[in-house]
DNA sequence: GCCAACGTTGGC
DNA sequence: GCCAACGTTGGC
């Protein structure tokens, strides 16, 4: 993937994560020490590219609730920590264990992310697919598989609408 | 439970 | 480098 550098005082980015909340949901997080998590376990080079090289501290994030009902974007977080090497993959205990990482010559990476906001009111997968602001969000094409995906700012804006919540400073 | 859409692996 | 087989993701 190609990677553009971006200068120190460029706006924040928005994504959205997916989780499998039987695995880890945004009560997980917002039961963590300071509400803050580091973001493991991604074994996509897609996905890892952007950690590694793209997500920035300050970038905001859509927890989005995947393989869960109701499927559901259910709050926001923060990226407090750019990418660094993702210590699990070299855990022979680990679920996400790869033993092609090496910790000299890391294969996959994270971050770290804070809680910002758990929505009163989660933005089901069916509220997303019937706005048509947002027609155009990875997580509702068929076959979009990407963990880690890019949201505009405009779609962050109207997600936040249909939360009913504002976003946060 | 089904299966489409990928990504990865390995034989050639 | 091709591609068939296989495994995984994740919505339906």
């Amino acid at each position: 993937m190609a990677t553009k550098k971006k200068p120190a005082h460029a706006a924040r980015q928005y994504w959205l994560f997916k989780s499998e909340p039987e695995s880890y949901s945004i009560a997980d997080l917002a039961c963590e020490p300071n509400k803050t998590t580091f973001w493991d376990g991604v074994r996509n080079y897609q996905a890892r590219n952007l950690l590694r090289d793209t997500i920035k501290r300050g970038d905001r994030v859509l927890f989005y609730h995947s393989n869960a009902e109701p499927m559901a974007i259910v709050g926001t977080a923060e990226v407090v920590q750019t990418g660094y090497p993702d210590h699990t993959a070299f855990d022979p205990h680990d679920h996400h264990f790869d033993p092609k990482s090496k910790p000299d010559q890391p294969t996959w990476f994270m971050i770290d992310v804070k809680l910002l906001q758990v929505f009163p009111k989660q933005v089901t997968r069916e509220e997303l697919k019937a706005c048509s602001a947002l027609s155009d969000m990875m997580v509702l094409r068929r076959g979009a598989r990407l963990s880690i995906q890019p949201v505009t700012s405009a779609e962050w804006q109207v997600v936040h609408r249909l939360a009913g919540v504002k976003d946060k400073p």
